[in-house]
Parts: C-alpha cells; sequence; structure tokens
DNA sequence: ACTTTTTTTACGGGAAACCGTAATGGGTGG
DNA sequence: CCACCCATTACGGTTTCCCGTAAAAAAAGT
C-alpha cells in the first residue's frame, strides 16, 4: 500500500496537478522537493526518522539555476535514492520520449514506471500509482513499442564519440589526431571510416547526417 | 475583469493545474479543450451565443493523434481564433523556450502573455491573468531578456528543407533535381550550396551534420 | 523599353569523403 | 621462434562536396 509518497519536479503546475491526482487516490501524505538534492534529502530525513517514503514520483529534467545542485537531475536522484532506500518504488513523471533514455530507465536504474507527460497522463498517473501499489511494475504499451522499434542497432561509446565529434563540426580526416590526444584506439581515419560504414550499413543508411540525426533523435548524444 | 476563460492544451495534467489556478483567482466559468479544432469551434459556439469567453489560455504544440485536425497547433489556433474574436485576450501557456518563436507570439500574433512552463509558472501566470485583467500585455523579463539576445537564426522553410532532406540521406547533387520535381524554386545546386552556406556562417558553424544537431535539438526538422 | 541591381544558375579547380585493396602490427597457438 | 589470424593502418582512385567566378535570368528602378 502506497501512503507516504514525495514529488520531485520544479515545475509548480506540475507539482499541482500531481497533487490533485494523488488526493484523488485518497494518498494525503505528500512533500514536495523543488530542487533534486532536497529530493534526496527529504528522502534521508523520512528514512532516519522511521518513517521513510513508500513512492517518489520525480521528473528527469531540473532547470538549473541560482541554487547549485550536486545531483544534475532525475537520473542521479534516482540513483541516489535507492542507494540509501533500495525499497523506494520510483515513477518518473517526464516528457522524455527518447527510446534509449526510457529503456536506460527500465533496464538500468530499475524504475517501477514511467508516465510521459502527454495528452492521458493524468490517468495515466493514476495506473501507474495503482499497479505499482501492487509491486508491479508499469509499461505502458505504447513506451514498449517505442522502445522495440528504436532499439535496432546498439552503439558503442567509439561510434558515439565519432558521431558526436562529427555533429560538433569536426572534419573526418582530423578525428585520428583528436582520438590519438585522447588515447583513444583505434584512431586510424580507416578504423573510422570503417565504423561509420558499419553503423550505416546496419541502420540502411547512406550518409553521415542521417546518422547524427538518429542518435539525435534517440538522445545519443 | 476575466470571469469565462477556455483552456487549449491537451496533456491533462497542464489542464488540472490550469484549472486549480483559476479556482484560487475565483474564476469558475471554465471551458477546457484537448484539441485545436474544438477548442476554435468553442470559441466560435461561445460568441455566437452571445457569451464569448474573456480569456484564451493555450499551449502551442499539440500531439498529433487518432483525430485529424486542421488545425496544426497552437500558433494556428490563435490566428483563427483573433479572426472570429478580435478581442479576445490570449495567454500563451508553453514550456517553448526559444526567442525567436516567443517573440512571433509577441510581434506577429500579438498575444497578451506568455508564461512559460517553469519553476514558478503557476505563481506567473496568476500574475499575468491578473496583468491581462487590466488590460496590459504580461512581458516577464526573463523572457523580454531571451528576445533580445538574439543571437539566433531563423530558418526559412527553404532552409528547413534542404536540411530535411539531408538529414534524410539525399545527396546535396540530387537535391535540386527533388526540389524541381515539388516545384520548389531556387533549386540550382549553387543556390542550395549557398544558402547552407549561409547558414553555417550565421550559425558558426562548418559542416552539415552540425545543422542537421542544431536543427534536431532546436526541433524544427 | 532600357538599364541597373539582384537572384539564380552554370562551370571548374581543389579539398574532403568514400571505397576497395594491400601492408603493417600485435597477439595466440603450435 | 615461426606461422597464423585478426584488427588496424596506409595508400590510390573515384565520387561528392566546397568555393570562387562568371554567365544567365529575373526583378526593380528610371
Amino acid at each position: 500500500m502506497i501512503t507516504k509518497v514525495l514529488i520531485a519536479e520544479d515545475h509548480e503546475s506540475a507539482n499541482i496537478s500531481l497533487q490533485k491526482t494523488l488526493e484523488d487516490l485518497a494518498i494525503a501524505d505528500t512533500a514536495h522537493a523543488y530542487y533534486c538534492d532536497d529530493a534526496l534529502n527529504k528522502v534521508a530525513i523520512a528514512l532516519k526518522a522511521g518513517s521513510s517514503f513508500d513512492l517518489l514520483i520525480t521528473d528527469l529534467y531540473f532547470e538549473p539555476d541560482a541554487c547549485k545542485q550536486t545531483l544534475s537531475g532525475g537520473m542521479e536522484l534516482i540513483a541516489a535514492a535507492r542507494k540509501i532506500q533500495p525499497d523506494l518504488k520510483i515513477l518518473v513523471f517526464s516528457a522524455e520520449n527518447r527510446p534509449a533514455t526510457i529503456d536506460l530507465l527500465y533496464s538500468q536504474l530499475d524504475i517501477d514506471g514511467f508516465v510521459r507527460k502527454a495528452r492521458n497522463d493524468a490517468r495515466e498517473l493514476k495506473e501507474a500509482i495503482n499497479e505499482i501499489a501492487k509491486h508491479r511494475r508499469y509499461f505502458p504499451r505504447h513506451i514498449r513499442q517505442l522502445i522495440e522499434k528504436r532499439n535496432v542497432y546498439a552503439f558503442s561509446e567509439f561510434d558515439i564519440r565519432i558521431i558526436t565529434l562529427l555533429a560538433q563540426g569536426m572534419l573526418q580526416k582530423d578525428i585520428p589526431d583528436h582520438l590519438q590526444q585522447n588515447g583513444i584506439k583505434p584512431s586510424g581515419l580507416s578504423s573510422i571510416e570503417k565504423r561509420l560504414n558499419q553503423m550505416k550499413e546496419a541502420l540502411g543508411f547512406s550518409k553521415n547526417e542521417q546518422l547524427v540525426a538518429y542518435c539525435k533523435d534517440l538522445g545519443a548524444i
């Protein structure tokens, strides 16, 4: 049963609607955090006081402002919170729609549910919370489809490095030097060409511009 | 005095918080539209019935779904609504933060206020509505600063077309044929090269890959 | 209608990228 | 130590892209 919830969300309006949604579910014991550091702090304090939170609802992206934060965003908050309270249920509520990121949340950070800020998000929130209360994970079907459809090619660190450099305007012929200076191997121009070709081949592309666009959509760069 | 408000917003959660915020301002007469077409329709009906809306609060981006719409988004809705009811006050509530777009809203579409979905958005909404009720426009300071920066490049239809084709893998040398077949001019290869050069120059880029990455980040393609 | 200005297109030399092939180098097993 | 395999690198020819210049076409001004 979920009775005590922490909402980590910088948007005041999103906080209001989350509050309202929780009220509809008869969950009255809610706390709000507008910054990641504060959220983690509240989790720790509640844990020490023996009245730990059952559920953390968090956004992924927090707008930076004057308050310097040690946690850079929702991802780090999730990892940190799980570290100090492994049984904490976590529901991500975000506008994120890049499959790679959502996939990462499920597979690496092991979250319990993801609801995208979209058309029927309030209804989905309720469904998600109900599912999580029953110790089930909440995977909306359209999210699963996104992940399965897009997960065609797994980029390596090396791949991402090359594409990032291209997207930053570095000439292909200048990449070998750069890689060597950073102690990355292989660094030969032919190796770079080979890698780019394999990626394009695997995805049915013909130009580097397509790779850049694809990686941007995936959130890989 | 503002007493009757129409909310055009596809996100259920945003609708909830807007509703709540309006309640706080003692504005009870609110209507909701989850699609642009429906919003325009409601404006028209209310106008004909002699009980027109005082204020339209609208998002800019509406997620496409099964319901085919004639209005593509908030921009078109604003223009269409103003056309049938010129005295309608319009407040845009959006996550948009590109100065060029916000500037366009004020200078071309002549909106009465813009509140960005961000940290203190609920408070800003109240301020904005109060200002608009006094027939003043609401320009948050940080928005003004964004606009003044102006160091952004405004892409034309033609620019976007070219970059989109590149991002889809079309060879630069094949673009002229494609443009001619679609009756777009100019279509010469030199014109395309010139345009690409101007864009890169304006943004301090050297490669097409950078343009693709930049446009992806902007959501322009 | 004619000139001027601007935009668009055509062309050519040089740089970068693409692609296949060959040579090099570092491990592994014999 | 040698032979072998694999990954990496080097090289040369071709295509595409880049960039400057000039011709042609279109638009604007007189």
